[in-house]
DNA sequence: CTTCAAATGTAGCCGATGCTACATTCAACC
DNA sequence: GGTTGAATGTAGCATCGGCTACATTTGAAG
């Protein structure tokens, strides 16, 4: 059955694309999550905050912020705070949800806090709406049994 | 309470640390997965079949495989086969390991085979020791309830 | 043994994400 | 209004993971 090989083959081909393209844009996810949370608590968000809080050279961070303007997601100017666009909002928004879910559900499969915290960095990124709903189903089931 | 402030700051920092480190190692525990399992099926694992694997250029892969050998993970000389060494091998049994966990444990949650695979393939390199516990947990409670 | 196609290697390009070292700008204080 | 330190910007380097184009090696078929 040479057409089912191939088209098994080409499935693990284009999962490994997805993972590749969602690296492209996790830490631009990361970064507008961060940048919404920053201006939320400190009222503007400077490039210094955002290398301290991903603990990077503020180069790195700048040129990161280069990257979220062109992405059309983050405006700034030299030596001006860094905003959001709308679409940055949005990205923002959308990226915190799924944050909280990852992290509630790990915590009701009975992960300590900490390592929760730590792998919905990693896995957040990478879960499908199917996943991430019934992901907040689970978390709704657990609470309801307490 | 500046000091409880800066130790949150420094955990935050410290899980994108880890994000960061987990991405140098999730491509070469791909590769040796892959390079381990095209050896069981095949008797042994080229170049080309790497690259079309993973859908890379030839190039790619065959530089991917020279950094593998940089890591003590695999040996291969001009034009011949890609092996693994003990540790290759050791690092792939337990990302197969890791790999099956998952997806298995998304199967469970209920999620499709097809969005299982494709998740399991971004999550799996994210994945601590104590969560992948708590999945195996999972997955066995539910097969027992069936 | 030659020839030819497939597999692999080599050269050189790109962008993303890290860095250090040095230059500049800004704001706040005297 | 000048000085000065913190925040940014700029230059230049490294590695990773992609690529195309071209060169070489190898193995099999004639």
């Amino acid at each position: 059955m040479p057409e089912s090989g191939v088209s098994r083959k080409q499935a693990a081909a284009n999962r490994h694309e997805r993972t590749r393209a969602d690296h492209a844009t996790e830490l631009a996810e990361d970064y507008v999550e961060a940048v919404a949370e920053i201006i939320e608590s400190a009222g503007v968000c400077r490039i210094k905050d955002l290398a301290s809080r991903f603990r990077v050279s503020h180069v790195t961070a700048s040129r990161t912020v280069a990257r979220l303007q062109k992405a059309g997601l983050a405006t700034t100017e030299p030596h001006a705070p860094v905003e959001l666009t709308e679409q940055g909002i949005r990205l923002a928004r959308e990226s915190k949800r799924k944050h909280h879910i990852v992290y509630e559900f790990l915590l009701a499969l009975g992960v300590s806090e900490a390592t929760a915290a730590s792998d919905t960095e990693g896995i957040e990124h990478h879960v499908s709406h199917e996943t991430l709903k019934l992901m907040e189903s689970f978390v709704r089931k657990s609470s309801n049994q307490d």
